[in-house]
DNA sequence: TATAAAAGTTAGATATATCTAACAATACTT
DNA sequence: AAGTATTGTTAGATATATCTAACTTTTATA
C-alpha cells in the first residue's frame, strides 16, 4: 500500500526527471526544495521508496523510477489532471482555483472512480492548463512544445491545442479559419503589446497575446 | 486545523448521538466499536478533542458535541453525501459501491468545491440512500418516520431511505428492483413473523420483517 | 590539486495516531 | 450491599513522517 505522503514524493520525482524544461536534476535536494521539506526528511523517504522497490537509487547517487514506481507516478498524474478537468469542466471552477483541490483528489483511491471520471468527461486528451491527461495504459499524448505568443516574426508553426475552450473563444477562432491542424505564419510582432499579424490561409489578421497565449503550436 | 482522524472520529460520534436507531449511547466503546479501533485509542482522542473544545466530556462521563464540534460533523456528512449523490447520479456508480469512495471524499478541505458540488448536483435534499443532506446553515432536511414494517395489508407507499446500508442489502434490494422513490404496495402481511407480500413494478415479492424493518417509506 | 562550496547522509528529537496490558470506576445482578 | 461484569483510563511501546544539527561525500574552482 502506497502512502499519501509516498505518492506525494513519486509526484515531485516525476516532476523532476520528466520535467518539461530539459532535463532537471532529480537530486535529494530539488526534491525538498519542490516538496518544501528538508533534505534530511527526503533521505528518509527515498530509502522508504527504494525498500519497496518504487525508486532505483544507491547513496550519493542519481535517483531514478522503477517500472512500478514510475507507474504509480503516472496514476497520480493522471487522477490530478482528470479531477481538473472536473472540476473546471464541470463545477464552473476557474482554471487558476483548482491546483490545491486537485492535489487533495489524486490521493483518493479507486480504480474504478478514475475510470468512470474519465469517461463523465469525455477521454479528455488534456487538462484545463493544457498539460496532457497520462492514458490508464501509461501512455501520455504527445504535448506541443510552445504557445503561439513565444513564436518570433517569420517563424510558421501549427496549432496544435485550443487551452481556452469557452465558446467565445471557439467562435472567434472559427472567423479567423483556425483549427487544430492549422499552418500559421507569423509575419510580425508589435513589442509594444505583443500582439502578432499573422497569415492564415493566404488571409492577414491581428491577434492579441492573451488569444496567442491560448493557442499551443509546434513547429513545421 | 482539523485532521483527517479527528473528523472520522466527530462524524462517529454524530453518528452514535443522532443515530437513526433512537438514541445510542455515545461512549468510548461504541465509538471504539464504530471505528474499528481500540477504546484506548479514542480515550486518547476525546482528550485531544476536549483540549480543541470539540467535544464536551469528563473522566467517566457521556460525550457530546459543542457548537463548533458538532457544526464540524455536520459539514462531514454533508460532503459524504454530497459526494455520494455525485458517484451515483453522475459518475453511474451503483450506491452499493460508493461508501467507501465517499469516506475518503468527504475529507477534501474546500468550502468552495462543496458549495459548487451542492450546485452542480441541484441542491439536492437526500443522497442516493435517501439519508438527508444537512445544509451550509447546519440545518437537516426532515426525514421520514414511518418503516415499511409498520405498514398494513394495503398500504401503499414510497421508499424514502435506507436504514442498512450494507452492501448485501443493497444488493438485495437491487434484485427486487426496490430504490429510493420505489412505490410499494403492501399485499398481504403474515402474522407469524411479520414478513410481507409486497409489489414493486408488478412483481410479488415476501420479505423478512428485518428487511422491511430497514426501509423508510412515506404513504402516497 | 588543495580547498571551499554544494549536495547528500546520519543520528537523535518531536508529533500524531495507533496498539497492548494492566488498572480503576461504574453498572448490573442477585 | 457484595461481588462480578462492563466500561473507561493509564502507561508505555510502535510506526510514520517530520525536524535540527552534525557529519561525509562529491563537485567546482582558485
Amino acid at each position: 500500500m502506497i502512502s499519501h505522503t509516498e505518492e506525494d514524493y513519486l509526484k515531485a520525482l516525476f516532476r523532476l526527471v520528466s520535467g518539461k524544461q530539459g532535463k532537471q536534476e532529480a537530486g535529494t535536494n530539488a526534491l525538498a526544495d519542490l516538496l518544501s521539506l528538508k533534505p534530511a526528511s527526503v533521505n528518509n523517504m527515498l530509502k522508504k521508496l527504494r525498500k519497496k522497490e518504487l525508486i532505483d537509487y544507491e547513496k550519493y547517487g542519481k535517483i531514478s523510477f522503477t517500472d512500478k514506481g514510475r507507474q504509480i507516478a503516472l496514476l497520480v498524474v493522471r487522477k490530478h489532471r482528470l479531477w481538473e478537468t472536473l472540476l473546471v469542466d464541470k463545477l464552473g471552477f476557474s482554471w487558476d482555483r483548482v491546483h490545491d483541490i486537485a492535489e487533495q483528489l489524486e490521493h483518493i483511491r479507486s480504480d474504478e472512480l478514475v475510470e468512470k471520471l474519465d469517461w463523465f468527461l469525455g477521454h479528455p486528451e488534456y487538462d484545463p492548463h493544457g498539460d496532457p491527461i497520462p492514458r490508464s495504459d501509461g501512455s501520455t499524448p504527445t504535448t506541443p512544445s510552445a504557445v503561439l505568443s513565444s513564436m518570433q516574426k517569420g517563424d510558421v508553426c501549427k496549432v496544435m491545442m485550443v487551452k481556452d475552450t469557452s465558446a467565445a473563444f471557439l467562435q472567434y477562432l472559427e472567423r479567423l479559419s483556425i483549427h487544430v491542424g492549422t499552418c500559421v505564419s507569423v509575419m510580425d510582432k508589435v513589442s509594444f503589446d505583443n500582439s502578432l499579424v499573422i497569415e492564415v490561409d493566404g488571409k492577414h489578421h491581428t491577434v492579441s497575446q492573451k488569444v496567442a497565449d491560448n493557442l499551443y503550436v509546434s513547429y513545421c
